[in-house]
RNA sequence: UGGGACGUCGCCAAGUCGGUAAGGCACGGGAUUUUGAUUCCCGCAUUCGAAGGUUCGAGUCCUUCCGUCCCAGCCA
């Protein structure tokens, strides 16, 4: 219902054109991470499209870990992968491994060797930089590059052997050293690393580079629409190549290594994007791991992480994500999106779906001094406002209350519309109270409001209609639970905290403020939650039992994000 | 004097075969409200990076120019 008509974008139109023209009977893609590093809200931009493609043209999406760097690479992350993807709502049709395929690639290999279309290059690599070129200038051939198909045949085995060093020699493509696009210019294939490699073990000691693994891993798996982000877009013509060289849906050696792995190739067709970039926050992974690793943050799923582990954590829910992902829009125009636009989808998502409640994160005593000290009562009160089918909970009511320190003021500010000396204010689900003394300390701080409840105004009452300016919330002070509640405010404070022009770089812009832990009072029916569970704190924001330290001994409640805040605002 | 891409409101983003600028967020104003929340109204680009040109008519076609991003890993 809240459901807004799906926006069209470029890649579904591609999609929906394949489809009516017959060119695929149904559509395949793929979610290709490299284990190496946990997930960010960046990437489930390509998660929602890849899944969401499928999902919508009933075709498939796998997840395949492109592990074709064994130095680089960690089981740690696999899990942690698979487990971040299931949270987004998204369930794969196979799990994969570009190194499934080391065999089928190998195999290739010796098919553009044979086909004179690859050769052992014998050159270091510091050599091959300077052969390469430059920008504006076309590279050279390399000396190697003439090499007879039987030689490279014995050269590229031996290196598969084990024969030579890290390093010495590596498999290049024969294409064009003087073409404009770098990519072209002969690139490696593989290249020899005895590295152990976290999926096939010791069983290689020669490993396909990106370019070739993914474009080979792409076709063996069928999949026909191969989504990318923009700066691959220079390598198109590299997958191209590869594709035209290597009809692995064609070729009969593959054919038994295909049906073991119970593979159906084809031809796919990459389509590049424009990455998802959100302001005040940094997203390249050697920087979210320096925070981790100086202890800028106390972790990957640090709430201020823009991990998912971390967005998780903070109380974000998968469906806000989602619909932040999907109204932005799939283009190839690089943006920046408003960090407030995420927040709104959480706000939007929240706001239908948690229960509310009343807690206090800065308490100041607010006694009614009309009521007996023994005074005991139990409200009922909707669990959501818009919502009767969320029930009613009970709150207990008594004559000492917590109330916020900001909802009273002796020298408000205009247009202040809570308890004031001498003023009055409603106290939420309870009725209009007046403020008749304030009490302060030693240093003239106030430590006490003392007010009279009028009892012609208590909720349900023909009184209660009374209009007041204000209505606050309030928690009653012996029925209280304490509990340690963390209010996060964004990372960074600048909206680039990755421009370094100004010579200063995102660690000067790391927001001092970005978390304050204080110790709220809690209504008593916030007893006891489960992990993850979310709520409206009335007129304070949404919070979250916190997913890790929440639990029946310690009460930990993170906030999620405020409420939007007009009267904060026009004070400013 | 390399190659590739992108430039529509503050941020995103729609704009079929050229026919006279959607929507969301933000922002401003108002209504409702026992959350200064939610909800609901109203307003918000004579203009599409710039300049020429073609045309009865151009964001959409042509030309030139300007700006931004990506590429010289045996990383992905």
């Amino acid at each position: 219902m809240s459901e807004t008509p799906v926006p069209n974008h470029f890649i579904r139109q591609i999609v929906l054109d394949d489809l009516a023209s017959g060119k695929h009977a149904a559509i395949a893609t793929r979610f290709p991470p490299e284990p190496n590093g946990y997930l960010h809200i960046g990437h489930a931009k390509s998660i929602c499209l890849n899944f969401g493609m499928a999902a919508e043209f009933d075709g498939r999406c796998n997840l395949r870990f492109d592990d074709t760097n064994p130095a680089k690479e960690d089981p740690e992350y696999v899990e942690a992968i698979k487990e971040d993807v299931q949270w987004l709502g998204f369930q794969w049709a196979e799990l994969r491994h570009a190194s499934d395929y080391f065999e089928l690639i190998h195999r290739c290999a010796l098919k553009l060797i044979r086909d004179g279309r690859a050769f052992v290059c014998d050159l270091s690599a510091d050599e091959v930089r300077e052969y390469r070129g430059t920008l504006t200038q076309p590279g050279r051939n390399s000396p190697y590059r003439e090499r007879g198909v039987e030689e490279n045949l014995d050269l590229f085995a031996r290196m598969k052997a084990g024969e030579f060093a890290d390093g010495s020699r590596t498999l290049r493509a024969k294409i064009d050293m003087a073409s404009g696009n770098i990519n072209l210019r002969d690139p490696a294939l593989y290249r020899i690393r005895k590295v152990e490699h976290q999926n096939t073990g010791n069983a290689w000691c020669i490993y396909p580079m990106y370019d070739y693994a993914h474009v080979v891993s792409d076709a063996v798996e069928g999949i026909t629409h191969s989504l990318c982000t923009l700066e691959f877009e220079d390598h198109r013509p590299l997958y191209d190549w590869c594709l035209d060289q290597l009809p692995v849906w064609n070729m009969p050696e593959l054919k038994d290594e295909l049906d073991r792995l119970g593979l159906k190739p084809g031809r796919p067709r990459q389509i590049e994007f424009s990455r998802l970039n959100l302001d005040y926050l940094v997203m390249s992974k050697r920087k979210l791991l320096a925070l981790v690793n100086d202890g800028l943050v106390a972790g990957w799923d640090d709430p201020r992480m823009p991990t998912l582990r971390g967005i998780r954590r903070r109380g974000f829910t998968p469906e806000a994500i989602r619909n932040f992902i999907r109204n932005a829009g799939v283009t190839k125009q690089e943006s920046v999106l408003e960090f407030s636009l995420l927040e709104n989808e959480v706000r939007n998502d929240l706001d239908a779906r948690a229960e509310r409640r009343m807690a206090v994160v800065d308490p100041l005593k607010l006694v009614i001094t009309n009521l007996p000290e023994s005074h005991d009562e139990t409200l009922t009160m909707a669990n959501h406002p818009k919502d009767e089918s969320r029930g009613t909970r009970a709150v207990c009511f008594s004559r000492e209350l917590w109330i916020e320190r900001e909802d009273f003021m002796e020298v408000p500010p205009k247009g202040y519309h809570r308890l004031v000396p001498g003023g009055e204010v409603r106290l939420r689900g309870v009725g209009i109270v007046k403020c008749e003394d304030v009490i302060k300390d030693a240093n003239g701080d106030v430590v006490e409001v003392r007010c009279t409840l009028d009892d012609s105004t208590r909720h349900g009452l023909p009184g209660a209609d009374r209009k007041v300016k204000g209505t606050i919330h309030w928690v009653s002070a012996k029925h209280a639970i304490a509990a340690e509640t963390r209010l996060y405010d964004r990372l960074f404070s600048v909206a680039d905290p990755d421009d370094d022009k100004d010579g200063k770089t995102y660690r000067d812009h790391l927001n001092p403020a970005s978390v304050r832990i204080v110790t709220a009072q809690l209504e008593a029916a916030l007893a006891n939650v489960a992990p993850e569970t979310r709520f409206q704190f009335e007129r304070l924001g949404y919070f979250v039992a916190d997913r890790k330290d929440h639990g029946a001994d310690r009460q930990v409640f993170n906030r999620v994000c405020t409420l939007r805040d007009s009267w904060a605002k026009a004070a400013k």
